[in-house]
DNA sequence: ATATTATTTAGACAGATATCTAAATGTCAT
DNA sequence: ATGACATTTAGATATCTGTCTAAATAATAT
């Protein structure tokens, strides 16, 4: 996925929450659908936008879909930041 | 404005090659809208939006607007991303 | 004063997005 | 096999967003 998904996926504030919720660890979709007012539904809609641009990372155990963060994509992320201060290049 | 302004801002691309034509140093509204195929309208509109989230700044002189980076901002929003490596909190 | 140039503001509109409810899929226990 | 649970998918809808043209504001030059 190009950095504009993760740009448009970032640009939600539900999803960097569910983000920020993340990075203590993986968590089922349940429990990460738990911390917020918005119906189970809504949540799955934004955890499928936030794997698409790879910023999660999904895992079957039983019942339950475990997310967890994938953190070479932030790095990207952090790269664009870092460059507007050193006149490089991007995207 | 609140860290939620500055994603919004950032999250449409054309903004954010406004953001990359910028570090190159300062630009009129006109000299910028130069770049884009948009209409002059849609170009101040854009420059209104990164105005607000404070990720620019703009300084008039006789006819022309001059607009340059804010790199303050920038800075913060790095440290939204790199915290997200460290378990610290946000927002 | 009038015209020209630079830029923004207002209003309209098509397309994108977040949300909901209801239905579908998949898994486990009985 | 049936029922309960976990999650996603489908379809609908209201709101948000990016874009346009046209009009308004502001500065300069003739």
């Amino acid at each position: 996925m190009s950095i504009a998904g993760t740009w448009k996926a970032l640009s939600d504030p539900t999803r960097r929450d569910i983000i920020e919720l993340l990075k203590s660890g993986k968590m089922s979709a349940g429990d990460i659908s738990a911390h917020f007012n918005s119906s189970n539904a809504t949540i799955s809609h934004h955890l499928s936008i936030l794997k698409q641009a790879d910023l999660i990372h999904d895992e079957k155990d039983g019942k339950y879909i475990y997310y967890d963060l994938n953190t070479s994509v932030i790095d990207e992320m952090i790269g664009w930041f870092t460059s507007l201060s050193k006149g490089e290049e991007n995207e």
